[in-house]
DNA sequence: CCAAAAGTGTTAATTGTACACCCATGC
DNA sequence: GCATGGGTGTACAATTAACACTTTTGG
């Protein structure tokens, strides 16, 4: 058995639309370049595949060093070929998603925190490369996976309310539920579970407290939308 | 801007996992190795990605080199980056898996007709390399989405009848569908047309034939199992 | 005219949708 | 005690699931 000839092989990279939810506001994360090509311009955050490593390994060096975050939620999303697409060469592009509660993320933590940025998903600059195009897929598969899926808790704090819940699904839906169904629909899914306590504070009634049933490994539930 | 300097690259290759449909079995198409590793062992066929190649091109020529088929649908799959999955050095495979009829495809045709062969996916071999984790993704995937999306039609003829339809996807989802509510929500999709003519020669009564509608580019339906 | 397979329709059960009232809280 | 937002239930509509009879054909 020979091992791989010296083969020439494209570059490998790791792209990564990172999400975050704060202030019912969905947002991605973005880079700001310093080099060409796309100077000054904004694109996904990513890095280049080193020898050893798993593709989430990768995703991982990025969020830590990028936004000094640990343990994020991610999936693998697509991967993307068009020659094209990276004007210094031929370049390979692994698309993770991740979704992160920015709210316990530090970014000035990181090492560029004056190059990177949350955007509002409606309101996003021009990317460089072919990052729109993996963004747009990014939020397309979120949206699906949402559905029959409770990815959603990776975006809210341990402990969460109904109108929290149901006011994520509407903003990452870009659609309104009525909150009656949409209530019972998640309970019966058993994915979360009730703390037995109440958020203090609010001026109104206290609404209860939820955390994520993460016992449960397998159910399905579906929100229509 | 530079281009990128010579940083060692990991292999890329591209894996093929092919469906086949004939006489009432799901197969798929596996390649007899001749060397290390996994010499005399049953493998997905693939290739490694050329330079200037897009994965759906090395899936071409492999379709190409080894059944002698040409415009086969495709999807991509999923990439793997295990990093023992392969003995011989550093190497990322994305998957994509493609759907043929058989009928249509002349094996003999390819450049290794006597290492190649179609199993009945319930009667697998052993697979070299991470093939059997692939194989099982690339099920998985089909089950899911026939259930939504009218990808069986890629692996019956150009014509074909509502019972042979119905047995096509009790076989691939491996459960009985009762053949009345299948067929009206199959017609109620629009996704498939009547020819206005019927199958002749059978001993019984005589299916009507349909076909794809290629018109129709967005609908749903859904299949539950 | 009989056996075998294909076409068709109806009913009950389940699920989804729409909608309104009561409850707790802070001011 | 009132304004605000959170909790809950119910009736109707739509969809799904279960099921049986009729039709066509070749032998």
């Amino acid at each position: 058995m020979k091992p791989f000839s010296s083969y020439q092989n494209p570059s490998l990279a790791v792209d990564l639309v990172v999400f975050g939810y704060s202030k019912q506001q969905l947002s991605v994360l973005l880079l700001n370049r310093k080099e060409a090509p796309y100077q000054d311009g904004w694109v996904l955050p990513g890095a280049f595949l080193q020898m050893e490593e798993r593709f989430r390994d990768t995703c991982s060096r990025v969020l830590k060093t990028k936004l000094g975050m640990d343990d994020v939620y991610m999936e693998q999303l697509y991967s993307f070929d068009e020659p094209e697409r990276d004007p210094r060469g031929r370049a390979i592009a692994v698309a993770y998603y991740a979704l992160v509660n920015p709210a316990r993320v530090a970014i000035a933590a990181g090492s560029m925190a004056n190059d990177v940025a949350w955007f509002n998903i409606k309101e996003l600059p021009e990317l460089g490369f072919d990052h729109r195009a993996i963004f747009d897929m990014a939020v397309q598969r979120l949206r699906s996976k949402i559905t029959y899926f409770p990815v959603g808790f990776e975006l809210l704090d341990e402990q969460f309310t109904m109108p929290e819940l149901h006011e994520l699904y509407e903003c990452i839906l870009d659609t309104t539920i009525d909150r009656r169904n949409f209530r019972r629909k998640i309970l019966d899914s058993a994915y979360i579970i009730s703390t037995g306590t109440k958020r203090e504070g609010a001026q109104n009634r206290h609404p209860d407290l939820y955390t994520f049933n993460k016992q449960l490994k397998q159910n399905s539930f579906q929100i229509n939308v």
